[in-house]
DNA sequence: ATGAGGATGTGACATTTGTCATCTATGAAT
DNA sequence: ATTCATAGATGACAAATGTCACATCCTCAT
């Protein structure tokens, strides 16, 4: 089984290559350190598995895995990620990855690995909160699980809503400024980059 | 690893054991073949890994699952399946399930259950397609109602992704102007003021 | 060839957004 | 009464966003 390992931390694919070559079934026939790497490597050398780290500056591991993707589609892409990357594991699976792995987790890359390779999608329990169509069961309400307080809560339905700071400073009789330091916090405690991170967030969490 | 099997059907049962027994680090502690043996099998048991057919008369192995993971929420259960059983999947997923493997599909089944050993959830391609999340995450079939192109299309998905107009310019290789333009026109088009309610429009017409 | 139309790029600009350090008021808790 | 925490406000700032007018190309039909 060859595979082709892209992380832009040198250290962390080094060791990967050494980990994954203890197994006799896997060779590592190429090593990259950036998104863009990776498009060009899968396409010269064809591996059977892409494992690629998400997170990496200028193409993030989805924006590689998407050209991919598109170039072929029956590529099979298993991530690597830390475990605070929920959003993008959501994303990774609706273009079409085979799975992902903690980093953390170094013992089950290996399995996972030949999982992949017959053909199984694999990934952690995580993501099945993460999952409309799952969530329902399992917990009520599901905003209330992140260490959100009432009035944090409110603004994020107003953002959700489609409404500007300063629409919600006049909804809720605040300043507009403090409308921005809550959401600062906000996106801060959810690991989101901006109003429109955190409007997709609430859809796909509620 | 301890792997305990049920399947109301001896011949599946009796061959799966010699094929899991072949790899040292298996062993099969238990057979069953019903549900109600299941229950009982594993409480007795407790295996690491509960191998169970998904179909079977009297009790099936989602209800034998749901009691189990009743009595015993980290227990892991992974069901066998003949690929029609789609309905039986999700249900599966919901109470808790660790996989399932299609019975068609013999050499994956090992490796499943290492990575289902090591904390990994493990399933086939077919499921996504069913997934109410996942389904529609290509072609938004809504969209094209409007009058917009296959482009603006495109880079809608794009920002109801969550990125940036750099972050698109970058996957489209597009300038982040051009980008900016497409943005600009699409929010006229569909009388929305920003990204952020492009986004939700985005999700709540998809 | 020529001109229309589409796709793409550029530069300038006003706004909005997100971040941060710091301040004030209020209301417990001791 | 003093301390302390918390909610809210402010101002400064950099970055991202949306708008617009205009400039290039390219292609295609005439």
């Amino acid at each position: 089984m060859n595979v082709l390992i892209i992380d832009d931390d040198q250290l962390v694919s080094a060791s990967l290559k050494i980990i994954l070559e203890s197994d006799p079934m896997i060779q590592v026939t190429g090593v990259g350190n950036s998104g863009a790497a990776g498009v060009n490597l899968y396409m010269k050398l064809k591996p059977d598995i892409l494992l690629m780290d998400i997170r990496m500056d200028h193409m993030t591991g989805l924006d590689a895995a998407e050209l991919i993707l598109k170039d072929d589609p029956n590529a099979k892409v298993l991530f690597l990620t830390t475990f605070s990357d929920n959003e993008y594991i959501i994303k990774a699976f609706q273009i079409g990855a085979k799975g992902y792995i903690l980093k953390q987790n170094y013992e089950s890359i290996i399995p996972a690995l030949k999982a992949v390779f017959v053909g199984q999608r694999v990934f952690g329990d995580e993501i099945i909160s993460k999952m409309p169509s799952f969530k329902s069961s399992r917990q009520p309400q599901t905003l209330t699980r992140f260490d959100l307080s009432e009035k944090e809560v409110e603004i994020i339905t107003h953002v959700a809503g489609g409404l500007s700071n300063k629409e919600i400073s006049e909804t809720l009789f605040l300043s507009e400024g403090t409308i921005r330091n809550y959401i600062s916090v906000i996106l801060e405690k959810l690991n989101l980059r901006d109003r429109t991170q955190l409007a997709i967030f609430y859809y796909k969490n509620t």
